[in-house]
DNA sequence: AACTGCTATGACACCGATGTCATGACTTCG
DNA sequence: CGAAGTCATGACATCGGTGTCATAGCAGTT
């Protein structure tokens, strides 16, 4: 691989010179600049990052923590792809900012993550970024010194920077619709209550309630998802059963994640109903391959997951820059209710229902 | 940052033989050895790679291009999220070597290449790994002079090394093991012919055929799915009827993909057809969300992205080290079958099909 | 005793960039 | 015309490690 002196030495000059064209901190001739392109050219000359690193300690490399390459071989999905989403927001931002993004997967094994972080403080990262699978705490010995960490979709006791889903606002503004377009029976299936998110939905659900004067009943919110190997699909079924007995069934159910619709839609129609015409089914997570195929499509909330990669980028770049916005807790970020016909207007003014509080379609 | 000069200092040795603790590669006496690790230990040292790239010119980087992280953002998904577990096979094995990854996204659009080829040279990575979101033909203008190019689930011209999909024999197993269970009038709703893998699919579609003396009948196999928005799933529909409406209509019907199978079962059941008493399906991609989560669950082929990724690893780690094992040209990877229960058998002597050909369950 | 061989350690140069400072040529101004 | 200022360029040190070679101490050999 060429240096920087044979280019210097192709094109007759210093080497300084050669570096002053390249990063063009000070004038140089016309005729010299042309040489020195000439011979940059000519030789395939790449500068070294890592010679250009010794003396500014700038690597322009971010690290990324991430559990997202390998989650998915587990067999239990909480949720959707989360994580990737996340991913992709960070890499968009950081590469506008001509950082480059080294990643590290823990392969499920949080063991692993301080010889991961050893691994991007050798190579001098700016900053450290790790991001969660799913909505959770976490306890992170990274020994990172003074490197900034922004964590994503997880959050821990020392309030370190952190950007989080508002699942609670999310499910509030979901059930806020369906109340605007004439539901009040609502039912809400959730998952498991060992989710950090399953508490924080069950709020939003009774906040929406309470801000309609829809008295909560309790028949009405059903766990019906347990994160562990008996859960067939059994307490899914019973939950249904259980809702559609009631004495005022429920015109809505509203689903801990779009997985458990798919099912829904399957356990509605075996026992005969329509859907929507006779009961009304919402999601969670906009699982577009699931949403958006099912027939009818599916009305769910879409977590700003890409939006908390972006976010979280941009936190790190002002830590970077050494910008005191430091936020010292977790940032909630809420995203839109992407509404499709799985959910019928049981008023005629459909209208009155519009996407409050959602920044993007 | 601490440097290898601070520790020297505080142990009271010489850099060079801190540098031999870190490396073991010269003897170094106990007490002296444990002098340093306090010393390390104490100063937070974490030795520079930038600095040890320098002089070993190997920097332990691994270039990975993919739209893996964008390419969701289309509206259009030809297939599941193939890109991402071949992402995922190629960290495992370069995590086993020691190798980081360092990741960029062309962000859809293949014009940003050079530049994410250079910025990666600059970081003197090792080899280069490109990933496409499906099964293309592509035209790689890498510059990349010496360094090692592997592409991953594409191919180029000038016979650069690649790991592919082989479409053609997942299929066919598939397809084979169908007619050991008893079937033979088989439907195949094919992808959008463009796609490359649609050819290779149908190929071995009609290979298990002849092999097994069916005879091959056109009005079975017909394109149910283009790549365009005026694609609602009209194309579906007319397909489903048009094999239904046959004289001899299939007894299974095979999909391009698991999203198509979905639709499937809601226009099937649409239908009064019960799945897989009058009729069995079989998609194609393993998208498990999809295909364990239907009810019954999905008999689907899983193209082998993980395996994919891994092999590409450890191809560009052997040209790395300089083997000449260099492969010239694309190497096939088969995938198993999942055998589920949206097949039925319709011969007794079910145990006849085996996981032939399958590496991993 | 002189020599060989091994262990443990340090001095020093070097990798490929860039920051600092110096220098020579030329312009501009009083 | 000489002083001051600008432009274009190069010499040299430096960043933080590691490769090379030298050296000193201490067996074991003959």
């Amino acid at each position: 691989m060429a240096t920087i002196y044979d280019v210097a030495k192709a094109a007759s000059v210093s080497p300084k010179t050669v570096s002053r064209v390249l990063n063009g901190d000070a004038p140089v001739g016309k005729e010299t600049r042309k040489a020195v392109e000439t011979a940059m050219a000519e030789l395939g000359y790449v500068p070294s990052n890592a010679a250009r690193m010794m003396r500014s300690n700038r690597s322009g490399l971010i690290g990324l923590v991430t559990g997202a390459l390998s989650h998915k071989l587990e067999p239990m999905e909480p949720t959707g792809l989360p994580d990737l989403y996340i991913v992709q927001g960070i890499q968009k931002v950081m590469a506008d900012s001509g950082k480059t993004l080294i990643i590290a997967d823990t392969g499920g094994t949080s063991a692993k993550v301080p010889q991961l972080v050893r691994t991007f403080l050798q190579h001098r990262v700016e900053a450290l970024i790790y991001v969660a699978d799913y909505h959770q705490q976490v306890t992170l010995d990274t020994g990172a010194g003074n490197c900034p960490v922004v964590l994503v979709n997880c959050f821990d006791a020392d309030g370190t920077p952190a950007i989080l889903p508002d699942d609670e606002c999310c499910q509030f503004e979901l059930v806020t619709d369906l109340i605007r377009s004439g539901h009040e029976r609502i039912a809400y299936l959730t998952l498991d209550p060992a989710m950090v998110a399953t508490e924080l939905r069950s709020r939003g659900y009774r906040a929406a309630l309470e801000a309609a004067d829809i008295p909560y009943d309790g028949a009405l919110e059903i766990m019906a998802r347990k994160n562990v190997e008996e859960d067939d699909g059994g307490l899914l079924q019973r939950a249904l059963d259980s809702v559609l007995a009631l004495d005022g069934p429920p015109t809505v159910i509203c689903c801990g994640n779009d997985e458990m619709a798919l099912r829904l839609y399957g356990l509605i129609r075996s026992r005969g109903l329509r859907i929507p015409e006779d009961v009304s089914v919402a999601g969670f997570d906009n699982y577009r391959a699931i949403a958006e195929t099912l027939y009818p499509p599916l009305t769910t909330v879409e977590l700003p997951y890409l939006a908390m990669g972006q976010r979280a980028a941009e936190i790190a770049l002002g830590m970077i820059k050494g910008e005191d916005e430091q936020l010292a807790g977790p940032e909630m970020v809420p995203g839109p209710v992407h509404w499709r016909s799985s959910v019928t207007a049981l008023n005629s003014v459909t209208k009155l229902r519009s996407n409050t509080g959602s920044t993007f379609s």
